[in-house]
RNA sequence: GCCCACGUAGCUCAGGGGUAGAGCACCUCCUUGGUAAGGAGGAGGUCAUGAGUUCAAAUCUCAUCGUGGGCUCCA
């Protein structure tokens, strides 16, 4: 047995794994139950229990929890008077919540906190944990002046031990996992600083918080930071200015985008596969004005659900109008239009609406969150006994849709009833609930559940994609509601010839297209696949000599629907190459003596590398091949 | 909306109480060049907007608008 083991008391998981031979130089924390522990919480003798070591994922989050600590510690020390709140570990990091005397951190505040943070840890110190009485930690934290810590305190549930954790004289109310001590914290950053509430309640008061992140090694972190930065290369907004894709305007308003050619036509092949594919998988496309009067608002529920969210009514001829949120209200008026059939039934029925939503100007983010945006959205109308079949059929068709743009990997949840503002009968919701599940498990696709989570109208199925650096996004949304048909007295006539009330599925499989346009910007990095590509082909002249002969070219393939550009620029080839490369456009063909002579191109493209010279029809057959669009 | 930071040429950014700067892009000219930037010249800015302090404000103060990072919420 090694010697490390009388840093450990008996009866401790540390004690417990050198007992065993178990405890390493660098075991962090150990395993109980699958559940982590730090070594010096007590277990009992017949648990089963495995090290957990810095490399391993595990250990990350008690590392990131720790440095949290440090860094509280460091601020403590730079800012006087300054009282800590909470300090968890994120996904990415942690970050640590202060209420700090005469606001928020700067940049510069981050820079002297980690040299200060670098002095603590330059002699180790060891993680040390107390189990102490409420009265006792009562009286630490008052003494200290930690109001906020006294309030969690007071949040403990009663059968749950009070912990404190101590590195040199710094301590905190904290439930742990820690680290041993600090030699653990080798590579750590702090990254940003925000503004945050209290609680995350917006009536409470706005706490500073600092972001950091922390890994096993210097390695890690590196990597960690090099994606951060690949991310921000990737940032659709800088890509959309660069590609001259689209722009937003504060003359014109925050959150409502312009789209320029070369933006307006990709959303253009977006919306064109978009309405092939559900005109061939049994949808009918409608289309829908974007306002709509009180009364209808009033009947779906809107105004009393969802009236934070809309814009003030504008008066027309002395009535009220708002613009429309959501389409469902729409879709319902062409239902009712109309007499239906059992025999009619499902009707799916699709439009590119444009809805407007009212958003705080502090949460616009470029495409992923604005004011203005276009849903690709649909209502399917069926009889009860279609709905799990058109769950499922709606599911298939969202994967389908998404693996077009390459997004196969996903993340699938069902959100139920939300706590407060819900309508309609709560065994109504449960039905729903029964059906989305069913659907999912009926397809075999695996997924979680979002308690509280639903539409205040209805349960739903969240799809979330991953993209090509591994971040997840919100797209697909299928919403069962059995509230709206009531509501608007939606009937068909039945077998029976009696009048029955049928069933909505509301759902969007791209989202928004503005959104979901700014993911594939950054999924693709600017780079579009040849079927979406502005431009899908550049014709590269060596000297002016050639222009002539790239023109009748360019002609030829746009009278083949090739979107292609000469670029005849007084630049050497060398120059108008990196142009091409910069605009990501995804083929190049050089035309020369040696091609205009022997009647083809030298190509080169991103996907296939340097193809060499290739007769103007091969050419011609290489772009139908790889400019096809997915299947519809 | 709230906290913090930022707003200078089309873009990326420097400057900072005393006549507004660079690179790229743009225009003109030279050059006709073979696989990631050929050379020279030119044009381009009420320094976000409005007030205030000052002999003097792009620079300091305040307000407004906008943007960014978060918080809450969500497609």
């Amino acid at each position: 047995m090694n010697n490390s083991d009388s840093r450990y008391e008996k009866g401790t998981a540390g004690a417990f794994l050198a007992e065993k031979e178990l405890l390493r130089h660098d075991t962090v924390a150990a395993k109980v139950d699958g559940k982590v522990i730090d070594l010096q919480s007590a277990i009992s003798e017949d648990a089963s229990i495995s090290p957990v070591h810095a490399t391993e994922s595990d250990a990350l989050e008690v590392i990131r929890h720790s440095t949290a600590h440090v860094m509280a510690d460091a601020v403590q020390r730079l800012f006087p008077g300054t009282k800590v709140t909470i300090g968890p570990s994120i996904e990415n990091g942690f970050y640590y919540d202060f209420d700090k005397v005469g606001g928020g951190f700067t940049e510069d505040d981050l820079a002297a906190i980690e040299k200060e943070m670098k002095a603590i840890l330059k002699d180790r110190k060891s993680f040390v944990r107390k189990l102490v009485t409420r009265e006792e930690a009562r009286q630490l934290f008052d003494g200290m002046g930690e109001s906020y810590k006294l309030e969690l305190l007071d949040a403990i549930a009663e059968d749950v031990p009070v912990t404190l954790y101590y590195h040199g004289d710094w301590v905190d109310l904290c439930a742990g996992p820690h680290i041993p001590d600090t030699r653990f914290i080798k590579a750590f950053k702090l990254l940003s600083t925000a503004g945050a509430y209290w609680r995350g309640d917006a009536k409470n008061k706005m706490l500073a918080r600092i972001y950091g992140t922390a890994f096993a090694d210097k390695k890690d972190l590196r990597a960690h930071l090099d994606a951060l930065e690949e991310a921000k290369k990737r940032d659709h907004r800088k890509l959309g200015k660069e590609l001259d894709l689209f722009s937003i305007d504060d003359q014109i308003g925050g959150g409502l985008v312009l789209w320029h050619p070369k933006g307006a036509l990709v959303r253009t092949l977006i919306e064109n596969h978009w309405r092939s594919v559900h005109m061939k998988h049994g949808y009918e496309l409608i289309m829908t004005p974007h306002v709509g009067r009180s009364k209808l608002w009033e009947t779906s529920g809107h105004l009393e659900n969802y009236a934070d969210d809309m814009y003030a009514p504008m008066d027309i001829e002395g009535n009220p109008y708002y613009i429309k949120p959501m389409n469902c209200p729409f879709h319902i008026a062409i239902y009712r239009n109309s007499l239906k059939s059992y025999r009619d039934l499902p009707l799916r029925w699709a439009e590119l609406g444009t809805v407007y939503r009212f958003e705080r100007s502090g949460q616009l983010h470029g495409l992923l969150r604005v004011r203005g945006f276009t849903q690709d959205d649909a209502h399917i109308f069926m009889r009860p006994d279609q709905l799990e079949a058109e769950i499922r059929r709606v599911v298939r068709f969202s994967l389908k849709l998404l693996g077009d743009y390459g997004f196969t990997d996903l993340d699938i949840m069902v959100a139920t009833r939300p706590e407060e503002k819900s309508i309609g009968d709560p065994a109504a919701w449960e039905k729903a609930e029964a059906a989305l599940k069913a659907g999912l498990e009926a397809e075999g696709v695996p997924y979680s559940i979002d308690v509280g989570g639903g539409a205040f109208y209805g349960p739903k199925i969240d799809v979330k994609i991953k993209d090509a650096i591994g971040r997840v996004w919100q797209c697909s949304t299928i919403q069962v509601d059995f509230n709206l048909p009531e509501r608007f007295d939606l009937t068909y006539v039945g077998e029976d010839s009696a009048k029955h009330r049928p069933v909505m599925i509301h759902r969007a499989l791209l989202g928004s297209i503005e959104r979901f346009f700014g993911i594939m910007l950054e999924h693709y990095a600017g780079a579009f696949p040849m079927w979406l590509a502005p431009v899908q082909v550049s014709l590269l002249t060596v000297a002016d000599r050639h222009v002539e002969y790239s023109r009748k070219l360019e002609s030829t393939l746009k009278s083949h629907q090739f979107r292609v550009s000469v670029n005849d620029d007084n630049e050497k080839l060398g120059a108008k190459i990196r142009q091409t490369r910069l605009a990501r456009v995804p083929a190049m063909a050089v035309i020369g003596d040696k091609e205009v002579e022997q009647g083809g191109v030298s190509l080169k493209t991103r996907a296939d590398g340097d193809l060499g010279f290739i007769s103007i029809e091969d050419f011609i057959r290489f772009m139908e091949e790889k400019a096809a669009p997915p299947e519809i």
